[in-house]
DNA sequence: ATCCAAGCGGGACGAGTATCCCGATTGTGC
DNA sequence: GCACAATCGGGATACTCGTCCCGCTTGGAT
């Protein structure tokens, strides 16, 4: 690959990245071009479909994820890993605008990218999930769906206020519904 | 108003109930004239945007909503009363796509069709939360926006499958975040 | 039965967007 | 330097929708 079409590359990752952090992943194609100085054809050929271009996103920020969250899992006890984890999860995912709209389900499917093999945010989740609920740290009939939900939730929250101390209560809120046992 | 235009827009607000209800707010205009049998010109004279369709369509369901809030909160104890209008509201979202996309934002504004003052949704909501507050049944520092955040969650789980088993832990699960005080 | 305005159907139009294509350009091996 | 293939830019194309318009139809009063 020639040298300049490395870099171009690189500058449309960057800038698609950013763009579809602030402004959604509904932000035009031609929107990205302009912004990073390419031509759209330039970001085509890197990136045959939209879709093509945001899983590459995706795909990286997951990674990133993950590294931290298998962190949190080999240095907490499973209780404290796994609601560490969750509020990680919806700190890095609040500050980004699609990827809060991949998680609310109006977008592409997060599920579908995260099977990759290497970079497997299900089975780290699922392994601190099962750690918590061994320890008797949350509620034995959660499953990973119910989690997600609950980050979705959270995420829900950022609509009405930027406010960072109702971001906490929520996950507050959220971690103690998880913890809770049923009740009577 | 001749008959026949009556007897269209009543057609037209029933079948754009069950369209927006089945396929989400994305649902094409022109498939909602074709299943009413009608064409496109009929329906937006009677609505002269798709927006003040959807309106049209809200501000009915919410009417019915805030009917049966209100006998909530006259028949029951406030944290009863609360509870159960939190499910109530899952519930009802829940089997109603369009509803749900409109809930998580990705649609037109909830809130301000909420406001007309003959159906003021957000009045009820905001006395049944104040009485559970004031009984102790919620922590005192869970605002509305709290609520309607872990309601979009609640029906965020319904996108992984829609098991009525998982609906009623998910808000089981909310509902106990709600109530539980602050961790130390 | 007649008339005519209210009402109707559905095609025209325009906006927004993703994708493809091709003539112009530029990096790179020689 | 040179040649040429890889790469680029951005206009052309195709598609989906919402909204508007206009010639035809029909309800209902007389």
């Amino acid at each position: 690959m020639r040298a300049d079409a490395q870099r171009n590359r690189k500058r449309v990752l960057e800038v698609a990245l950013e763009t579809f952090a602030a402004e959604g992943l509904s932000a035009p194609v031609a929107e990205i071009a302009r912004r990073a100085g390419v031509g759209t054809g330039t970001v085509s050929r890197h990136f045959p479909t939209k879709d093509a271009l945001s899983e590459a996103i995706v795909l990286h920020l997951v990674s990133e994820i993950v590294v931290r969250a298998r962190e949190l899992a080999a240095t907490r006890d499973p209780g404290t890993a796994f609601f560490e984890f969750f509020a990680l999860m919806v700190e890095q995912i609040a500050v980004n605008r699609g990827l809060s709209q991949a998680m609310s389900g109006s977008g592409f499917d997060v599920e579908a990218v995260a099977f990759d093999p290497e970079r497997n945010l299900l089975t780290v989740e699922e392994g601190l999930l099962a750690g918590a609920r061994k320890a008797g740290a949350v509620r034995p009939d959660i499953t990973r769906a119910d989690v997600k939900a609950l980050m979705v939730g959270c995420l829900a929250r950022e609509q009405h206020a930027l406010d960072p101390q109702a971001r906490k209560r929520m996950i507050d809120v959220a971690c103690a519904g998880l913890r809770a046992q049923r009740q009577p």
